[in-house]
DNA sequence: CGCATTTGACCAGCGC
DNA sequence: GCGCTGGTCAAATGCG
């Protein structure tokens, strides 16, 4: 599994970077008119250089996105290349766990592989946990399942992630681990679609849900409007059919990095990023996707602020930095630069 | 009336 | 073999 086909590494620090010069804050634009020409030419000026810094910054976000990308190339082969050690060494019970049809069920959550978000994933089942040879055998499995952690309002009793594809509910069960009923969901888009996921809130934080993806969609998204949406950015503008509602999509690759997002409100997430940053202690998505979704925010004028951007830039910064995965990805370019030097 | 959700019953895997 | 547990089924129910 490509580890770059996982992870857009595309980041678009530059919150709609083309509108940035209208940007002036109303205030300063009207003392500008009342100058009435008065000041013009420092505006000018203030203006061409704010399009420098736009260039500068722009190409330094090409450039952090090429090292990440050749940062995530790197990361991929060693981990294949670790893969393939730990294969060799497990090679003879690696083969069991191969079994389709599911003839043994409680071994399907096998290769899923959990990141660890901000502490959050220590509610993890024990077999994740769990660092026996059964494990090792598991991560064999076919079949792919991925964890996604989302941040709700503590008060939602409703075991829903909005993540954009159209789920039926089918069950609900109470587990053992957890006083949280746990819901069960099959994908309903295609009558043909394997996919199931399994939503139970966090027993250390009743505001987390944890929703657990089993399988691949062999369809693409679809939006509120019946139309097929592909492109990442579309997932972000995607509402879930069955729910009618502003869908914050959390669209996690399977094997890949655990997020968590926030679907509280961080209603002022425009004018307080401090304040939200206490309570809102997720990643990347939830402050980009969360909170312009909802109706009390998420006009452009908010976004476009420069506050709001440089909270954004502080988070994606932040959450990067905080991602172990990242961090192994990080260690291993470096290590890998040494090696090849 | 059709569809989605709820919920108790049932089935199968696993550990003892 | 038995009991526990997670997962699924399907009838009942609710809602638009």
């Amino acid at each position: 599994m490509e580890f770059t086909s996982l992870v857009d590494t595309s980041l678009d620090l530059n919150f709609k970077p083309i509108r940035v010069p209208d940007e002036v804050p109303k205030q300063e634009v009207e003392s500008n008119f009342i100058g009435l020409g008065r000041d013009l030419m420092p505006l000018k000026n203030e203006s061409s250089d704010l399009m420098e810094e736009l260039n500068r910054v722009s190409a330094e976000n090409r450039k952090l996105t090429e090292m990440l990308t050749v940062m995530c190339q790197n990361y991929n082969s060693l981990r294949n290349q670790l893969t393939e050690c730990l294969s060799k060494q497990n090679g003879t019970t690696a083969s069991t766990g191969a079994d389709s049809d599911g003839s043994k069920k409680r071994k399907v959550e096998g290769n899923e592989i959990v990141k660890s978000v901000q502490g959050l994933n220590s509610e993890s089942s024990s077999s994740d946990e769990d660092s026996s040879p059964k494990k090792t055998r598991e991560e064999h499995i076919k079949t792919k399942t991925s964890r996604v952690y989302v941040r709700t309002e503590a008060s939602d009793t409703s075991l829903i992630v909005k993540d954009g594809y159209q789920w039926r509910k089918y069950g609900q069960k109470v587990t053992r681990d957890n006083p949280s009923p746990r819901a069960y969901f099959k994908c309903s888009f295609a009558p043909t679609c394997p996919v199931k996921k399994k939503v139970q809130r966090s027993v250390e934080d009743q505001s987390i849900l944890v929703a657990t993806y089993e399988g691949e969609h062999n369809h693409s998204k679809m939006d509120a409007a019946g139309q097929v949406t592909t492109s990442p950015s579309s997932r972000f503008n995607a509402k879930s059919s069955t729910l009618g509602t502003p869908c914050s999509t959390t669209r996690i690759n399977t094997s890949g990095p655990t997020l968590t997002m926030d679907l509280t409100q961080p209603k002022t997430l425009g004018n307080d990023p401090k304040k939200l940053d206490t309570s809102n202690k997720s990643s990347i998505a939830s402050s980009a996707s969360g909170g312009h979704k909802r109706k009390s925010l998420g006009s452009d004028q908010q976004q476009n602020r420069p506050e709001f951007q440089q909270f954004l830039i502080e988070q994606m910064a932040s959450s990067l930095t905080k991602d172990p995965s990242f961090q192994a990805a990080l260690a291993a370019a470096i290590s890998g630069k040494f090696l090849q030097n």
